[in-house]
DNA sequence: CGAAGTCTGTGCGCTATCGTACGTAATGCC
DNA sequence: GGCATTACGTACGATAGCGCACAGACTTCG
């Protein structure tokens, strides 16, 4: 699973329940200055973490020095509630949920990470534990490192440390917002603007997710999905069959999707921007 | 509005809308011990600001040096969502809710502040806005400062630092278990715990607030609170009227509270006890 | 090719909560 | 003392979402 600096493994045959999505030179980022440039233009031509992109060079390649470029797999389970924190992740082109819950009642997605962020943010408030799991929602590359190298690094670099409490800052935010559009906004309304913030994400218009780990995140039945997602699809927005989605008019979905997703492109627009 | 520190208020005739609560010896900080010992049993032991009172005395100090008292009175609004922070508050008798809401959603509290924290804690993230509103829910006395003085004084102390990030992640936590207990619990039981949250906080077993508010606070018709609270009050757990609250059977709230209650309290002993 | 598994669609009764509206009692104020 | 205001109680139809159950379609694998 390394990215052991010859060159990209493409695909590390991530094996069952996936088949990956484009992308290349994974490792881009080590070798060379590269991109750095036209980082910017467009997302789509970034395959890199944006919070480690935006750092400058010196610390940016102190901490890719301990990195491990690794294969995220659906499904996988990155950390469990209340256990510490063992790496941290820096997702590239996967993503990861953030999934609460308290006892024994179902779980709730209260955060999404993409290459904006980074899985083991706590760290930078000198807690180990997570109160959530983080489960793999895309698949992909993403880069880990040792929490304890982390936290070494943290120590060094101011630069990194405001980087990263700034994007804590905005997971706070994520998990305010999601309290709200829980509260009050119907599950057809959820689901679009989960789709828009998976689609961000994924870097893709299609990607693959079933309704029944959809109804898990958004804290609702399985059938609940079935008829948003039904209903999503009558209007010619998505499309979908066997749990591969299909994103056909991000405009329609945009419009059909709470205020709720505009709030967190603006927070993001305005502090990570 | 200041403590000018003559001597405890009893009880000022519960009066207006607001008009204080029990609470005596409010500058016991500053000056000698004073008071304690009657009120209440548990409370009163620490008349302070526990966040504060944990600090090394040159810390305390130096932060004490920089903060006025202030008195908090009943749905004062300290800070607007999305304006940025320019004081922070370390309550001491009073305690402030923090309220997310998205567009021209109604709001819900995602959090609660009481002498265990303080208001402003993202400054700590290099972040001057706040996303949320804080409403003082418990009227009484607190500490405010500066959000420069506060900002130099993180600078200065990482002691500070480190307390304040500690609380921040312990407000992280609040919101995640917001979103679930929003989603998945009843009004009864979240009442329950919104009764016992307010009791730790309140240092009391009666305090102010009308079903209106608490509807607000909850994210629920106001209807749904006078059914609910209608509930509890047969079963002999509360009583109150117009707009006072008195807990008479704590452990039986307990029993009626959801289990988000108890995963909070295990937070706050695991982080901040 | 067939069996087993996975994913999606539909149906039905149920419950919590909603929106609204109106009634009553305590309190504050002139 | 009378009147406006505030706070709480009750009622009722509407509805979004739930729990459960079952059926059909596609996929995988032996």
């Amino acid at each position: 699973m390394l990215c052991s600096g010859e060159e990209g493994i493409r695909q590390a045959a991530a094996g069952k329940p996936r088949e990956l999505t484009s992308r290349e030179g994974l490792c881009a980022l080590t070798d060379g200055r590269g991109s750095a440039g036209q980082a910017q233009s467009q997302r789509l031509k970034t395959p890199q973490n944006q919070l480690i992109a935006g750092l400058p060079a010196k610390t940016r390649n102190s901490l890719l020095g301990l990195a491990d470029s690794v294969e995220l797999t659906l499904s996988q389970v990155l950390c469990e509630a209340d256990l510490p924190t063992r790496h941290v992740y820096f997702p590239v082109d996967s993503f990861i949920s953030l999934v609460a819950a308290v006892q024994d009642s179902p779980g709730v997605e209260v955060g999404m990470i993409g290459a904006e962020g980074m899985l083991g943010a706590s760290l930078a408030l000198g807690v180990a534990a997570n109160p959530l799991r983080a489960v793999v929602q895309g698949p992909g590359m993403a880069w880990r490192i040792k929490a304890q190298d982390f936290r070494a690094e943290l120590k060094r670099s101011t630069t990194l440390q405001n980087a990263v409490r700034r994007y804590l800052y905005v997971l706070m935010c994520q998990h305010a917002t999601s309290a709200v559009c829980l509260r009050f906004h119907p599950i057809g309304q959820r689901l679009a603007r989960w789709l828009l913030m998976s689609q961000d994400r994924a870097h893709s218009t299609r990607f693959h997710i079933t309704h029944e780990f959809l109804a898990y995140m958004l804290g609702v039945r399985r059938v609940g999905i079935t008829n948003a997602a039904t209903a999503l699809q009558r209007l010619g927005l998505i499309d979908y069959q066997r749990g591969e989605i299909h994103v056909v008019d991000r405009a329609g979905l945009e419009t059909s999707a709470c205020a709720c997703y505009k709030a967190e492109r603006k927070i993001y627009a305005d502090l990570l921007g």
